[in-house]
DNA sequence: ATCTGATGCGACGAATCGTTGCATTAAGGG
DNA sequence: CCCTTAATGCAACGATTCGTCGCATCAGAT
């Protein structure tokens, strides 16, 4: 029986290498990532990280679901504006701080890795599944068509933030947030994101 | 005096190891670009290719100029809706050809190049002009509030677009174009884009 | 036809990469 | 407390890649 050692040394290792890891990708971007680099800064030997990760994909992967634990309650303002308000605070907060840039970065480096993909995949699942209960909640205000797509309502939050990010390398400051989340609002509301 | 020479041999060696730049940002993504292997592509030999762009990012930046020249009129369709979307279909145009998604890839993972940083800036600068004008006549025609800013309008059209190519990986059809134009529109006419 | 810029060619030292065998450390159970 | 054995440290290695160099050759331009 093959044991494992989840506690203690191999923890520790864990997080100072995951640790180095985002903070190399903050440096030097994961173009500039190395396997080396990342166990220097984490004070580890070069081998440890070969055997436990195998390759640079495989930090990354453990890096982002290191970071990505904490979730974020669901908004419930009272009316549509202010849930997608809050949702689009939400993504400002990550997008804007300096490791959440690192991770979303080396995100859209890696994104053709398959498992890089899959985490992906399952970040905007939940995402949508987040905003569906808000638009469900909306639909019984009567505030948005009863077939708007959650699915369409969830990228469209971010798509201006990422843009400015990923993109144009414009601010990302709490007017872009808003401005994103009244666009939203005002095309939800004309039914751009339904379905028929 | 030193001599240039911008015909024959030279022309066609640029030709050649530009497309071949595009050719390998296409198969390997430009973290998996190498000079070596442009040249290797490009029938040339590697000492070319360092004389004569240096860097990754000087051939990247050199591919962006000579792939990116062909420029897009203006569109007037007679109102707003028309226009947007016809904005909205030259971006897909772009992002749904395996060229325009390389490069357009490439520019985000080497966008912190100073170099590239300033081609993507002169890009959304004729990119906003373009956009003023049409705005402008929308807002002749009554169609948007007075004060509605091009180069949010600019960014807005394009960034769910971008962000189906760099973030979620989902088609880009010319539903998701029209859905584009359409939320855009909307928003525009809400006096989202608005600068009061 | 001549001049000269541009390219081809090969080789090089340097750096990086990923692996391997073995010694050492420390977690976890008795 | 001791023992077993994951986990890590360590050093060295062959392989590969990187960027540069000197020199020979090719082909525009005059």
């Amino acid at each position: 029986m093959t044991q494992t050692r989840p506690g203690g040394r191999t923890a520790r290792t864990r997080a100072a290498v995951l640790t180095a890891t985002v903070d190399e990708l903050i440096e030097t971007g994961y173009a500039g990532l190395s396997m080396e680099s990342v166990a220097h800064r984490a004070g580890v030997h070069k081998a440890t990280v070969y055997r436990r990760w195998g390759t640079l994909e495989g930090l990354l992967v453990d890096a982002l679901t290191f970071f990505a634990d904490q979730s974020v309650p669901t908004p419930d303002t009272g009316d549509i504006d202010g849930d997608l308000r809050e949702l689009a605070r939400s993504a400002l907060a990550v997008l804007a701080d300096r490791t959440g840039q690192a991770l979303v970065r080396a995100m859209v480096s890696a994104g053709h890795h398959s498992q890089v993909a899959q985490v992906i995949r399952a970040f905007w699942a939940d995402h949508t599944t987040m905003v569906a209960e808000i638009v469900a909640r909306a639909v019984r205000r009567g505030e948005l068509p009863p077939d708007t797509r959650p699915a369409d309502v969830s990228r469209a939050i971010g798509a201006p933030l990422y843009m400015r990010l990923l993109v144009t390398a414009e601010p990302l400051d709490s007017a872009a947030a808003d401005q994103a989340a009244a666009a939203v609002a005002a095309a939800a509301r004309a039914g751009v994101f339904a379905s028929s």
